[in-house]
DNA sequence: GCTCTTATACGAATTTCTTCGTACAAATAT
DNA sequence: ATATTTGTACGAAGAAATTCGTATAAGAGC
């Protein structure tokens, strides 16, 4: 399948992925706390990405529920690879510095991220 | 000024940010080794550009210049912005890891990290 | 000069995304 | 049972992005 959601998609994703099955109510009283918008519209989005098979439905009762049929860390992962190859010019190590000059991490991060590189690393320091 | 460009968009911007200074004839030769679209769009585009200030524009002779007004750092700065808030629920940490371990970094690249990284570390291993 | 090539300008068609109004069916409340 | 609320379906308008055809001007080569 081909992950690329819109804009508006994406943050219906976001509810979907923190809440599991949703109705249009549940994503859109989300939705409404940071947005202006109609329920209807938020309705018919739903409906285009289930369309485009971004989503399932269980429609057995009035309310249909919806649900996100892949994962954040697909839709992560494609990101990534979207971003190296249209302004990162393919360097991982450049995204992963200027990732961590841009936003400061905690010394918890750190510990994570030396840890993780460890993994492949051959002469440790 | 609002740097979101479009998909087109960016494949310009990385001709230009690799060139510098660039013709539409540059741009739209470089462009069509991967892709296949006529002269005429890759002007429109370039044109379209100059109106939303992205790019500046030398006419002073028949054959325009144009070049870059911001640069592919200021570019990824704002992509990573995005897909931080989009897909990675604002966690640095999250999408460095996701990073490294989709695309193997080399043994410099790693060095250049850890080194990178030391500099926040207070304890150093 | 005249022709051919190479440029820009610009209008317009197409496609995709977003938004919303209206219609109507089902459930709930009085 | 009838009126109100809550839900889906769907058409269509508006906005943004993409594409290209045609017109026209400037320069190059003969």
């Amino acid at each position: 399948m081909d992950i690329k959601p819109t804009e508006s998609e994406l943050e219906i994703l976001q509810v979907m992925w923190s809440k599991g099955q949703c109705t249009v109510r549940d994503v859109h009283e989300e939705l409404a706390k940071n947005k202006d918008a109609g329920y209807t519209t938020t309705l018919k989005l739903m409906q285009i990405m289930h369309d485009k098979g971004m989503v399932e439905r269980d429609t057995s009762s009035k309310t249909h529920l919806y649900k996100a049929l892949f994962s954040q860390e697909q839709a992560q992962s494609n990101a990534l690879d979207k971003i190296l190859s249209t302004v990162f010019k393919g360097s991982t190590s450049n995204l992963v510095i200027q990732a961590l000059g841009q936003h400061r991490a905690s010394q918890d991060e750190i510990d994570a991220i030396k840890n993780y590189l460890d993994q492949f690393d051959n002469n440790k320091k």
